[in-house]
DNA sequence: CTGTTAGCGCTTTCAC
DNA sequence: GTGAAAGCGCTAACAG
């Protein structure tokens, strides 16, 4: 029985089911789901009989029946620490996009707002395919492993654990680049602005910093170790100003630390670049709003995301995983906050 | 048999399901139900054994068994334009929060990237209990309409259609507070920039702007119809300079709009507020960047995405939609570009 | 081309 | 306090 009364409940469309659909159209269920999964061949009349029933009786399928039926839920998850700034939205952006194409739901998990994470995370094990995970996300390495051992995990701008996959953009080299251009400006006091422990990410970045210098036989600074929030940019600029410092070039870590550091300083009447050059990372929006323009690195973040998208699809149909990162070019874009000529 | 033999796929960790928990803990799947969903009571000793089964399994419970068994998803869905520029971003930070304290995993759908729109919404309902659509999203009534029919729906900064709740923020008092401030600094050519007809919002700010200068027995111009992306401003910008329009006050839709505007007028050598004052919309991080500040209006965006899953939440929860949309207060932030000295 | 039927893994009475 | 068993709605053989 069971089964059977589900005819009785074709009159609250609320509920209709598939034997609601089936019993309107007068077919059988697996009629019904062959014609919306459009998989094998039903007769065309047959077809428009269902369509017609599913359209009066305004069904929609039951995305968890199915996902139990055929074992996996065509979703992606996604963990992320904020969405404040450019950089994770778009991000997220070109995980979405990419995750449309090829089918999948997703379902986006922000750490910020969690009290306890690992529960957070586990509990989207529950429901997706595949998990990808900013690198810098405060997510302990254990649950990282753990989730590893069920289900597919990439890691964002991340360095590869044990057997998880870490998709990433191209930092030492840009950075070196960046900081080459700093001191070939003439700059002898660039000092770098951030935390290299902080993450993968930021950590090339200074040795990339360092190695500019070790280029042409110069030394480099010790980092200063700052946040890279707006807060703690300006709260460095007012020590740099304060004399606590010395310098003729800043390197941030990233732009919203550059921006409020360029800021902050040129209210106090120094000016930018001629007292002191700046530099970010990321290349957000305001980078091209502010004068002096702010030099600094165009990272390919959408792709970024996209790309995390594709591996978590890839992985999840059975590709193996790639031990090495699959790392993005960056691109330094040049505009005046350096020293160099406005456009 | 079927379940007698989920026993027989103990051995690969990574098929681990309840049963396999329960035969590993020598219990009966109630009972690892029951301790992992921490409900009815439960012996000490043996919870005990549940949980170290669990925990050697590496037991990772199916959402979707879960969902089918108590019939519904708890998540919620979010169908948003995309994510560029900080609104969206903020509005849905705030709703995952929100939804993170209630329990409800988010899952998002952005309309740029679908090139089928109506049916990535219909999938989205699928999974989800109940949906919030950003109002200026390209999604016609009809889906609206539809899946209103089936699960709860509230639109964000939208109009309450039939049936479906809105929530959005206050805009045309703070619009007519805002022209007023511009009007009131002497302006006699203030123009509107942006498209009314883009939605709600859009168009309740240019009501606010006709508002102040019928407040002040002045006659209001006609909107500019331009989008509100950086480039429409530039493009705004452009014609102005040519000549197109004669203004000497101008306040734009948004903030994105404000910005492209005021900088491409500056870099033509034009002073702001001298030869035209500028307003935008929204205190975007940018407008407390340039110079001079940009004055606009703070809209409370985290607060908006709360509501939002508040809602849904409770019309999940059986409470009946609200006809009124309930609207946040905004408010004026005053910097300079409207005239005012800095601060 | 279509119908029957056996699960998918979990929750939840109902007994004991 | 614990177990047995009946579904939740859908897919996918397997027959016919």
């Amino acid at each position: 029985m069971g089964k059977q009364d589900h005819a009785a409940s074709e009159a609250r469309a609320a509920g209709a089911t598939i034997y609601s659909v089936a019993d309107r159209a007068g077919v059988s269920i697996a009629t019904v789901s062959r014609v919306l999964q459009g998989a094998t061949v039903v007769s065309e009349p047959t077809r428009q009989k269902v369509l017609a029933a599913v359209e009066e009786l305004g069904y929609v399928p039951l995305g968890a029946a199915r996902s139990l039926a055929v074992r996996h839920h065509e979703a992606h998850g996604l963990v992320l620490p904020e969405l404040s700034g450019p950089y994770y939205a778009e991000l997220l952006m070109g995980f979405e996009a990419r995750a449309a194409e090829l089918a999948q739901s997703v379902v986006l998990v922000l750490t910020d707002s969690r009290t306890d994470l690992a529960a957070a995370v586990r509990q989207l094990a529950t429901r997706v395919d595949a998990i990808a995970v900013f690198g810098a996300a405060p997510i302990s390495g254990d649950v990282v492993r753990l989730l590893r051992a069920k289900k597919p995990v990439v890691v964002i701008a991340g360095e590869p654990h044990d057997g998880v996959e870490a998709v990433s953009a191209e930092n030492l080299e840009s950075a070196r680049e960046l900081a080459g251009h700093l001191l070939d400006h003439g700059r002898r006091r660039a000092l770098f602005v951030g935390d290299p422990d902080s993450g993968p990410d930021i950590r090339n970045r200074y040795a990339g910093y360092v190695a500019a210098h070790r280029d042409r036989g110069l030394d480099a600074a010790e980092p200063v170790r700052v946040a890279l929030r707006e807060a703690d940019g300006a709260a460095f600029a007012q020590r740099l100003l304060a004399g606590e410092y010395e310098a003729d070039a800043l390197m941030c870590a990233n732009d919203e630390l550059a921006l409020s550091v360029m800021t902050t300083v040129q209210d106090a009447g120094r000016d930018v670049p001629g007292d002191v050059a700046v530099a970010g990372w990321d290349d957000v929006m305001t980078a091209r709003y502010v004068r002096p323009g702010l030099t600094t690195v165009r990272q390919p973040v959408q792709e970024l995301g996209a790309l995390a998208a594709s591996r978590l699809h890839d992985l999840v149909s059975g590709e193996l995983p790639r031990p090495q990162p699959q790392t993005l070019p960056t691109r330094l874009v040049v505009r005046s906050s350096c020293g160099c000529p406005a456009a």
